[in-house]
DNA sequence: TTAGGAGGCGCGATTATTCACATTGCCCCC
DNA sequence: GGGGGCAATGTGAATAATCGCGCCTCCTAA
């Protein structure tokens, strides 16, 4: 009984295989430019067998879709309920730093959909995002924070924020060439955070009175 | 002779919209999955005409970039001598802000270079990015900003700052949702401006002790 | 008249998708 | 216990569409 159902399953199903396979080759070269064929050869079946499994590329796409929608947005609504103060501010950021640096696919998947413009694009964009701005707690209160209360940049500031973590990994290649470093490596994760952390100190902290 | 060569010319020759076309569209879906036939249906000639004019669709794709690179990299030369201070760093952003702004395909080529990692990746980056760590004067200097000159970020600084113009016009259906405007109109360009001065601003100004 | 440039035709490769078929493991019934 | 279905999952072959690209012809402007 050492192989039995109650231990976590050394052996992931076809389904999760060709979940996995496409999830890598969709992040990398976008829908249209994945063929099938590439992701039965990763899984080392041919592409027919595929069917048997998704209806079609399409379907297998949204599967994919869904699996990381789901991963992603488990850890966040714990930081959704409460006022949003500097703090959980802070742990939002470092949340969502680490789940992108844990698997960059998402943030890869998205900015091919908004290149693209495909039909995804604003299933992706509600369902990531949507939430950020209309769980009726967008504004940050208290904390001095003038910068954003003032000059209504708060949505912006919010979005570059986001783009600046996601940015780092689809722009992966370019830190490695520039950098001369792992940008997955935990050294690179670490410089990444403080780096977010110090700007969002000092956006904390700046009394900003002439905003141009 | 209003028509004559020393004027303007209306009539762009067809190889100049050969490059037009092929440029938007490379943007948009990438060089894979642009197929030669949707850049001829755009010119209004048909796909083997093309051949006319460029020797195959990687040469096309190289002259698509060539002209892009040397559009944007003209402005930049002039800012490139003298001690870094703030204010020509200031003057560098607004600079790159409003050269994405008014055509975003080169930051769009170069995220598709970047996510998919062909063989074009290395060459972008070293033609757009390289000058900026090389040219000898890539240490900010007095100023007092002490975020960068004492954590050892400043490379990590200057990528963000681009990837935070860069991923504006990436992600600009992202913005045009969620904040129902035009992100390519001048009052959009406006609150981007103001955005990233104030965080540049906060971060020349954030006397920061604590870099965690 | 001549040369550049556009179009038509078509080859070979690749793609998503379907289909007929082989194999496997499992359940049920005799 | 053995055998007969049966569903699940794999395969190769076939199809229709699309792609990059070469060849050859025709038109037209200088």
């Amino acid at each position: 009984m050492e192989n039995s159902a109650t231990s976590t399953p050394p052996v992931p199903s076809t389904s999760d295989r060709i979940l996995d396979a496409a999830e890598d080759i969709f992040a990398e070269k976008g829908y249209s430019a994945t063929s099938l064929g590439d992701v039965a050869d990763r899984v080392g079946i041919r592409s027919p067998s595929l069917y048997n499994h998704f209806k079609n590329k399409e379907a297998l796409y949204e599967a994919v879709l869904e699996r990381l929608l789901a991963d992603f947005s488990a850890p966040l609504v714990e930081l959704e309920g409460g006022p949003l103060t500097s703090e959980r501010v802070f742990r939002w950021l470092e949340t969502i730093v680490r789940q992108h640096h844990g698997n960059p696919n998402l943030a890869r998947l998205l900015q091919h959909a908004a290149l693209s413009g495909g039909p995804h694009t604003n299933e992706l964009i509600d369902r990531l995002f949507r939430p950020m701005f209309e769980s009726g707690a967008d504004k940050i209160v208290g904390e001095g924070i003038t910068l954003i209360e003032n000059t209504g940049l708060q949505p912006w500031a919010v979005m570059a924020f986001n783009n600046l973590v996601m940015s780092y990994v689809t722009m992966a290649p370019m830190y490695r060439d520039l950098l001369g470093q792992d940008p997955f490596s935990e050294e690179a994760l670490e410089n990444q955070l403080n780096l977010i952390k110090t700007l969002l100190r000092a956006v904390f902290e700046y009394k900003g009175d002439t905003p141009l």
